[in-house]
DNA sequence: ATAATCGATGTTATGTTGTAACTTCTCGGT
DNA sequence: ACCGAGAAGTTACAACATAACATCGATTAT
């Protein structure tokens, strides 16, 4: 079986941030000192990192506290903005490392590990989008994740 | 496009509380008064109602206070036992209403009014299921939601 | 220049969701 | 009667999330 691929640019590190300021800016928004500093925190997780996680991170690189109530909006920002990605089963964020274009994109994770890979299929995705209009609901957003044992850790 | 269906017996009510009391028999486990308490609370709700919810409704009934502690511990085995289903995207519980047949639900939430709707299509959480096989994962339990507008909402 | 405005952030408080640790109760087997 | 095991009670706390209001700094109008 054949599946649809599209060219993804792919960002990291610097390139990624750059990405993200340029998408936000794009929004409309501004992109300040302090979203600078959440992102690059939440780019710098490994894995899904909740709002607290972010604010701590944030916190001891600037020497000063950082209230989860400032990130929280931030990260709100980020998801509207597609710089971000809310996981919803794991109350976590996810830095979204093609922020110049649109998916629903689903994840693994991992319940031994929390590692987390996001697979972007449309086919699947489209298919449970549809399945929602058919059932009369309006403006789906469609939540896809999947909880498991990555390869990684499945030998252990 | 025809998709592939089966037969679900799909329970309500008094036939809904049997069924589900078979299920949990039919692990091993026991089906206690609270247990029964905790299953017709959640079954009563016409939408996905938090462990809270139904440690409320449960005090209520019984006119004493029952833990929120409890409550989850119940609901946990209920998920386990495949009486209940959580809606992570809404931190929430949801009765099943086939409790003697496994499947991946799908479910579709109103953002709206909250009303949830599941369905069960097993081509789609199969693909879901395929994909993760093929990036690694094991076991993997898909977690599928929709949150949207329902039919009812949309109008208004 | 000063005042008004607006968006971003800080601050404090509180609400909601979820677990942990330990105790008590109940019931069945001896 | 005693014991053991599972269920439920109790208390405490951790983690996640939002609300309301104050402050700050940049931009614009006067």
């Amino acid at each position: 079986m054949l599946m649809s691929h599209h060219d993804h640019q792919l960002h990291e590190g610097e390139a990624l941030r750059a990405a993200a300021r340029e998408r936000l800016t794009k929004e409309g928004e501004q992109w300040t000192d302090m979203r600078g500093s959440v992102f690059d925190a939440l780019a710098s997780f490994d894995k899904p990192a909740s709002a607290y996680d972010i604010a701590e991170a944030v916190s001891k690189r600037q020497g000063r506290r950082v209230a989860a109530n400032s990130v929280y909006r931030i990260l709100d920002l980020f998801v509207n903005a597609n710089l971000a990605r809310r996981v919803e089963s794991a109350n976590a964020y996810i830095a979204n490392q093609h922020p110049d274009c649109l998916h629903d994109c689903i994840f693994l994770i991992c319940d031994s590990c929390g590692q987390t890979v996001h697979i972007d299929d449309d086919s699947l995705s489209g298919g449970v989008r549809k399945a929602a209009k058919s059932a009369g609901f309006s403006a789906p957003r469609p939540v896809i994740e999947v909880r498991g044992t990555c390869g990684d850790c499945e030998g252990q």
